[in-house]
DNA sequence: GGTAGTACTTACTTACGAGTAGAATCTACC
DNA sequence: GGTAGATTCTACTCGTAAGTAAGTACTACC
């Protein structure tokens, strides 16, 4: 609470003009706002980054930004909020690539390899660990509901994907579900490791996945390993 | 403490006979203890397995055994050690397959193949949820390094099988840490989703796992491809 | 330069849960 | 059947951290 006073009666407004505030809104000072509570979520996002949600006091990240207590709380409503939104700023940047549709002449496996990379990306941020890592139990149950839903819509993401490839040819895969698990796992795992083994981007952490997952770790036959790197001029490379 | 006082005066006792206590230890006393002991851990990685461990209380661990909360700490030190030696069994679980020397006859994917099944069935085990997700952030500096040298051992280890695989032809792979990296996510993730969704056996997932990783996504040549199910009876199936 | 609302602080309350002291009971063994 | 030691209980302490009440300073705008 104590947070959107009036934006709902704003809301409210548009739907009934005799109920408008004859109060403007100020529009630089609202900026501001969502500035600053901004970067209370990513304080919040790298505290629980480094010591875990429940050994991070909330007077620990005031302090980080040279501030004190009931700051925080005229930001946000209470901790377990303060969670949510960093879950679901990870799970939303995580989603973006499967909702943006496929560019024209990319392959099924194409697009994955691209989700891949993207996914990368995501879990290498503030939130990535707060999304994979943090003890969502203890959530209240609207909110968990909230998580499995953008949850779920992953999974169904990358088995669209891998059904997709089926169908042009571009992947071969047994069973769906156990694919997206071991996909997403593998990916997920990513934020457990990165913090302290940073000797490699996303980006290469990416290619190194897509590597692995696209073909395998028995050896192919010879042809369809190109041995030198320019072959991967190709559009999506067989490897 | 309050746990071991006689035991370490039996210990002393093994190396200087002149202080061996003129008190038998109490034989069937101390199995007894042991077992009750195991039967807390249990309960422990169970309590934490579906509510984490910071929203379980040891109250409720308590409750479960039909006791009351001394009675674990006449058990345990502490919450903490709870929680360790629910992680350090998991752990060792995993480890067994890296320590037992490859049989005669199989090929080094051979053994890493069979080193996912086994770790399939201990991730899903009560204390495979402890070990993985349990935030081992803001344990004391001894129980992590403990913690670190066992998750290395396993990585390692799977290291270790790449590199012999590739050598003797078993296995492909371009990059050692990040195949260990993503074998280990993909079945260390099934904790996560495996709980909520048990609708296949650890055996089944497994054995999955094997073939994604074995062939990757990408599709094989045909001849590379047993399509019927009985030439799955060669030693190790290219698949 | 006065005022409405914004932003932030000091100084609390409160609840919960880890951990313990010390007494009560139970059991193996003489 | 008495007793030492093992096991468990009742009844606490105590620290910590979430959350809040109530006020102060700051700023945009007239």
């Amino acid at each position: 609470m104590g947070s959107d006073g009036k934006s709902r009666a704003a809301a409210l407004g548009a739907e009934d003009a005799s109920l408008v505030s004859p109060w403007p809104v100020r529009k630089a000072t609202q900026r501001n706002r969502d500035l600053k509570r901004e970067a209370v979520i990513r304080a919040a996002a790298r505290a629980f980054n480094a010591r875990g949600y429940h050994n991070t006091s909330i007077d620990e990240i005031a302090a980080a930004l040279n501030v004190t207590k009931p700051t925080i709380y005229y930001y946000v409503a209470n901790k377990e909020q303060l969670l949510l939104e960093c879950i679901l700023t990870g799970l939303e940047r995580v989603l973006e690539p499967f909702r943006r549709p496929r560019e024209a002449g990319v392959t099924a496996r194409g697009h994955l390899n691209d989700m891949m990379r993207h996914y990368a990306e995501a879990i290498a941020s503030e939130y990535g660990w707060c999304m994979v890592r943090a003890e969502d139990l203890g959530l209240e149950p609207a909110s968990l509901q909230h998580i499995k839903r953008l949850k779920s819509e992953i999974d169904q993401g990358i088995r669209r994907l891998l059904e997709e490839g089926i169908r042009d040819g571009s992947i071969e895969v047994q069973d769906l579900k156990m694919t997206s698990f071991a996909l997403a796992g593998a990916l997920n795992w990513i934020a457990h490791w990165y913090r302290e083994n940073q000797s490699m981007t996303p980006g290469e952490i990416a290619e190194a996945f897509v590597r692995i997952f696209n073909l395998g770790l028995a050896p192919r036959a010879a042809q369809d390993r190109p041995r030198s790197r320019r072959s991967r001029a190709r559009k999506e490379p067989i490897p």
